[in-house]
DNA sequence: AATGAATGAGCATTCATTCAT
DNA sequence: GATGAATGAATGCTCATTCAT
C-alpha cells in the first residue's frame, strides 16, 4: 500500500527513527494497524520499503539523465553524471537525512548499494572503454574511490543544507578534481 | 568509569545499537546498574561517551603523526595525511562500523564534526600557504571535498572490511586524486 | 474500564498506596499491563479515577436523599443531614480509610473539594433562608465551621471503626451540638 | 541528630513527601548518608522522628498555656482554650499541611493520637468536673466529637491559609458553638 | 565515628505484534 | 479485507540501604 510507504516516510522525517512508531504511520496512512500487518509482516519491512522506493526514485533520477553522456568529451561527461549525482541526491533532502543519520543499516535495513553498484558498472565501464586517453593505474579502486568519495561529498552536502545552495560551483569543483584525477 | 565505557563499546559491537540494554552494559562492566547510573545521567550520555572517547583516540592518532609533514613536498605531505588517515580510521574497525550503521545521529549522539573541523582548518592552512602552487579557486570549498570526500571513501573501506587489504595501494591512488586536484 | 477502576481500589485497600503497583492492578483486572495503559495514561491518572469515583458515590448518596429536608424543622432537618452525612462517610470504609490515611493529596489526586462546595452552598442557602430563626452572625465562616466540623468527626469515626457501630448515638449528639449552635 | 531532623522537615517541605531522599536529607544536614544511617535505621524512622517532634512542639504550646484555665468561666475557658488550638496548630503550617496531605500514615507513621489523647482526657475532666452545670448527656461521645470535630476545622483553616487571616473571629465562632453545646 | 560508592530489587511505561470479531 | 483492543516482554531508571575503608 502507497499510502503506507509514504505516511511512514513522512512520519519519519516528522518525528525520527527511534520516535516513529506504526501505530502513528497507521494513523497518518488512515488505516488502521491490522491493515499495515496485512501489507507487511514486520516494522522494520515496512522502513525497508521506505528506504528501496527513496534508493529507487534516486536511481531512476540518475539513470534517466546518463545516456546523454555516453558518447561526450571527458570534462562533459564528468560534469553531467556529477550534477545528476547531486541532483539526485537532493531529490528528499529531509528524507535522505533522516536515512543517513538515524535510520540503522542491519538486517532488512542494511544499506542498499544498488545505487552504488550500478554507478560502479557504468563508471567502470566508461574508464576501461577511455583507458587509452586515462592515467588510472588500477581501476577497480579508482571506481571505489570515485563512488564512495562523491558520495560522502553528495550526502554530507545536502544533509548539511538540504537547499544545496552553492550546487553548480559544487558540481565544478568536483568535476575538476575528477577529470584531474583520471585524465 | 572506564571500565563502564569499554563494556559499553563491547556490548555496542556485540549487540548491535537497539539491543544493547543498560543492564547488559552493566554486567559485562561487573557492576550494577545503581553504579552506571552514579557515574552517567543517562544511556544516551554514556554512548555519547563511547563514542567521544572513540573520536578522541582517532584525532589523537591522527594528530599525533602530523607533525612531520608541515614542510615537505606536496606529494609526501598528502600521502602522509592520508595514511594516517586511514590508519586513524582503522584503529577500531568494529566500533567504527557500528557508530556509522547504527548510532543514531541525535541528541546528544550528533555527529562530532571536531575531527572534520581540524582537519578541515590544517587543511585550508595548508592550502592557504601554497596557494602560489596550487590551482585551487575555492579553498573553502576544496576543503569540504576533501574532507567529506576522504571520509566517505575511508569509512566504506573500513566498513566494509575492517581489515584494510589494499590500505597501501588505496592510499597511493587517494594520494594520486588529491595532488592532481589540488596541485 | 471499570474492571480496572475496581481492581486498583481494591488493590489500593489491599496493599496500600506506596505498595500498589500498575502490574498487580492490572492482574487483579485480569488484563494486561499493555491494555491498562490503553485507557489511563499514567499510573497518577488510574487512581485518580479511583477518588473520584468514590468521591461521586459519596456525593450521589448524600444528595440522594437530601431532597426531604428542605422545608422541615430545623432539627429535623439537621439530624436528617448529619444521618446522610454519616451513611455516605461509611459507604466504603476501607477504601475511605486508605483515601485518607495514604493517598498523597497532590497533583491530579489533589483532594476533590465538591463535596465540601456543595454542601457549603446548600448549608449557606439554608442558614440564609432561616437567617431571622437563627443566631449566626457570619455565616460564612458558621458554614466553614460545620462542614469541616463534621467531615472531621465523621471521617475519625468511620477511620477508627469502620462499622461506625454508634451511629445513630454519635448522629444524635452532633444534630445536639448543631442546633443549639444555630438556633 | 537535630540538623537531620530539621534537614528532613526542610525538605519535606520544599519537596514534598514522594521527592524526598534520604540522599537529600543528608546533602541538605551536611553531613554523609553513612551517618544518617547511624542515627536512623530506616527512612520511615527519620521522618517518624519528624512527626514526633511536630506533634511535641503543638503539644508544648498548648499545654504551656493550659493551666491558666482551670478555674475561670466556662465561656473564657473554651475561648481560651481554642484560641491556644489555633495558635498550636498554626507555628508551623507549612510543615503541617505536608503531613496532613501527603505523609502516608501506615507503619511508624501511623497518626500520632498523643495530642487527642491528652487534649480528650483533660476535657472528660473537665466536663466531668462540671457536670452539674452543662447538659451533656454522654461525656465519651461529646469529648470526641469537640477534639474531631475542633482538629477537622484547625488543620482545615491552616491548610487552606497558612497565615489563619481571621484567627479570632474563628476562635470567637467556634466558642459560641462548643458553649451553647456544652452550657 | 564518618564516609559515600556500590548495590539491585523493583517500578512505571512503551510499542511491535496478534487475532477474535 | 479490515479493524483496533489486547498483549506482555523488555526497557531505562530510582532510591533506600549497606559496608569496606
Amino acid at each position: 500500500f502507497d499510502a503506507l510507504v509514504q505516511a511512514a516516510a513522512q512520519v519519519l522525517v516528522r518525528d525520527g527513527y527511534e520516535n516513529a512508531s506504526v501505530n502513528d504511520i497507521a494513523d497518518r496512512a488512515g488505516c488502521s494497524i491490522g491493515s499495515l500487518y496485512q501489507y507487511f509482516p514486520t516494522k522494520e519491512a515496512l522502513i525497508a520499503e521506505v528506504l528501496r522506493l527513496h534508493a529507487q526514485r534516486v536511481i531512476e533520477a540518475f539513470m534517466s539523465k546518463m545516456i546523454a553522456f555516453a558518447h561526450v568529451p571527458v570534462r562533459e561527461a564528468v560534469r553531467g553524471v556529477i550534477g545528476c549525482t547531486l541532483d539526485a541526491y537532493a531529490l528528499d533532502p529531509a528524507l535522505l537525512k533522516v536515512i543517513v543519520e538515524q535510520v540503522p543499516r542491519t538486517g532488512q535495513l542494511a544499506r542498499s548499494t544498488e545505487l552504488e553498484q550500478q554507478v560502479a558498472m557504468m563508471l567502470r565501464g566508461y574508464l576501461e572503454f577511455h583507458r587509452e586517453e586515462l592515467v588510472i593505474a588500477n581501476i577497480d579502486l579508482a571506481v571505489k574511490i570515485l563512488v564512495h568519495g562523491i558520495d560522502g561529498v553528495a550526502t554530507a552536502m545536502v544533509v548539511e543544507d538540504p537547499k544545496l545552495p552553492a550546487r553548480n560551483e559544487l558540481a565544478d569543483e568536483l568535476t575538476a578534481m575528477v577529470v584531474r584525477y583520471v585524465a
